[in-house]
DNA sequence: CAATCGCTTCACT
DNA sequence: CTAACGAGTGAAGCGATTG
């Protein structure tokens, strides 16, 4: 007892949207349910974003269309996912666990990261059965949480623990747990970095461990100096209570493909509206303003300006939004459009770094 | 030649 | 039948540009 061992406590609700439903209309358990990105009508025009452990029986997963989850599962209960409620049920739960007064780092709409100032490994395991009983009771939802002496390491062991789990990962078993462990489990290695690591017989995260450093970062640049130290029990990263916003955006399908500046009008003022009470809410100015489309052929393209001076009008994202957009509409037909802003300043007055 | 710009790539839910 | 299915948010990286 007493000496310093840093113990990270990461908590992620289980297949959250969808579970959000589950508990607010009770009668849906226990059958497959789906949330997705596109309202009933045009429902097959989007993709999964939730899943219930039920349809993932199916083989159903967030990012899949929506139509081929029909295929999977014909009978399928689907929710139009109702975002401004899982985001004031996510506000509440982080406001329960900032309570507990550790440093705390909120990852995403439902996941976050405490760092405890917890001496040993049995009082990690209490408080995380406590916490992840609390947020059984308050808000009828499950999560899973992983322990363990790194951020990235919790998150992994979080992960292996899914769903409706708890499991402290102590430092001296940590290389013997990663080593079978495909590569990426690792937070940011998606599906390029474990191609690219591929191509040097790196299909584990033990074959990370005896690699040479040199050829990991000639590969993948880096992230491979990270990864090298994170197989061989090193977890570098850090809890940051405050981790600042780079860019603001918005980006939404048509209802029907766009080739006149007339046909997006209305979505272009939609978005500009949402990201500039986003960019309000979160007390910011911005001094670069960005546009997105994307064509039937799913090509994208982007445009984007910058200022000299910083901003929060909605009118000078609009006109500029316009008219870049103006540039990328022609003979394709457009599906999707974005707006984004970013160089982004807090308006208290300092500088928006780290 | 360092900082910024404009854009592409990638990860993740 | 290995193409086609294909939303949304955001960070990182990189070559070009600029002061």
């Amino acid at each position: 007892m007493g000496f310093a061992l840093r113990l990270i406590l990461y908590v992620d609700m289980d297949y959250f949207f969808a579970a959000c439903e589950e508990a607010r209309h009770p009668e849906l358990r226990g059958k497959p349910l789906i949330t997705g990105t596109s309202p009933e009508e045009t429902k097959f025009r989007g993709v999964v974003e939730a899943a219930n452990y039920e349809a993932r029986k199916f083989g159903i997963h967030s990012a899949m269309p929506t139509s081929m989850a029909y295929r999977l599962k014909p009978d399928i209960k689907y929710i139009y996912s109702d975002e401004p409620y899982y985001e004031s049920i996510s506000a509440k739960i982080m406001e329960m666990l900032s309570g507990y007064g550790f440093r705390m780092e909120v990852d995403s709409i439902d996941e976050a990261a405490m760092e405890l100032d917890v001496a040993d490994y049995p009082d990690a395991l209490k408080l995380a059965k406590e916490i992840k009983q609390k947020i059984k009771q308050n808000f009828d939802l499950p999560c899973t949480i992983g322990v363990s002496t790194g951020k990235i390491f919790a998150k992994i062991v979080c992960d292996s623990a899914k769903p409706n789990g708890i499991r402290v990962l102590e430092e001296k078993d940590i290389q013997d747990f990663l080593k079978d462990k495909d590569i990426e489990k690792i937070p940011g290695v998606g599906r390029k970095t474990a191609e690219k690591l591929a191509t040097l017989k790196i299909k584990k995260i033990g074959d990370l461990a005896k690699a040479d450093p040199m050829m990991l970062i000639d590969s993948v640049g880096s992230f491979g100096r990270e990864l090298f130290l994170i197989a061989n029990g090193t977890d570098e990263s850090t809890v940051e209570e405050n981790v600042s916003v780079v860019s603001i955006g918005r980006e939404r399908t048509l209802e029907n493909n766009a080739t006149k500046m007339n046909d997006i009008d209305s979505m272009l003022n939609n978005l500009t509206d949402e990201v500039i009470s986003e960019v309000k809410k979160q007390k910011l100015m911005f001094k670069t303003i960005g546009v997105k489309a994307r064509y039937a052929d799913f090509t994208d393209r982007i445009k984007s300006k910058s200022f000299n001076t910083y901003s929060d009008s909605k009118d000078l994202v609009l006109s500029t939004a316009r008219t870049l957009l103006g540039g990328l509409i022609g003979e394709k037909p457009v599906r999707k459009i974005g707006v984004r802003v970013s160089s982004l300043i807090s308006v208290k007055g300092q500088r928006n770094l780290f």
